[in-house]
DNA sequence: AACCTATTTCAAACTTCTTTGAAACCACAA
DNA sequence: TTGTGGTTTCAAAGAAGTTTGAAATAGGTT
């Protein structure tokens, strides 16, 4: 005669956890997935010092890749992978100005900059 | 008679970049190390989708490992391994209640688990 | 057309992050 | 003291992210 084997819930937190309808009343709660995999690519882009920086210099100045490679010294193809890391989490675009793409941070883009500030 | 080697300034841009005192003005108003580091360390905690997800689900309900193991169906050495990112990045903390460690969000874990939300 | 210059793309090497299962640890009970 | 349940740590394998330099692309000029 056993019973069914369920997990042990400390007493300190039963209660309130049983409020909340339990594993599955908890579970129901969360953002759905699509909401997480946008939290995830935004947070993905901030994951890297470089594009911390980038994203704050240029939510003070628009500006062309040659002047983030002169203003970090890194090399164009690192500097043009960290701007997509970047463009695929939403905060930064480009326009395109004769041969030069100037990059400038979105709405979004300037919000996190603001926040994490 | 060759000028110094400078990088060209895009014509649109030249003006508002020579303001804001070129690229040492730019430089300057950028957060210090420290901050971009602790910037990517909540970034990073928050990079990856368990991750996300457990730290909303303590924020609706402070839980012990053993309850996130039923929740998610993950091994107890995988959940340590992604609680202890999310220590890192100082959004959980935990408490020691017999047996059980409790997990849940530090005031900066509550702040972003509103603001991402 | 041929030629710059600004930028991206590609593939290979390298580094870091994540998963897995086994072993260790720690608080408590018998 | 031995045992047991909850949790972390460890090492190895696997997956994903980053750096590098060379080659490709694309707009503008001669």
């Amino acid at each position: 005669m056993e019973d069914t084997k369920e997990t042990d819930i400390p007493d300190s937190i039963r209660g309130e956890f049983e409020e909340k309808g339990g594993i599955v009343g908890i579970m129901e709660s969360l953002p759905d997935d699509q909401t997480i995999e946008d939290i995830v690519s935004v947070a993905r882009a901030l994951s890297d010092p470089v594009r911390v920086r980038v994203l704050f210099a240029l939510s003070v100045q628009p500006m062309c890749v040659c002047l983030l490679v002169a203003m970090t010294g890194y090399a164009y193809s690192k500097m043009s992978y960290h701007l997509s890391v970047l463009k695929e989490g939403g905060l930064v675009c480009a326009r395109q100005e004769g041969n030069y793409l100037i990059y400038y941070p979105t709405d979004l883009g300037r919000r996190v900059a603001l926040w994490i500030g």
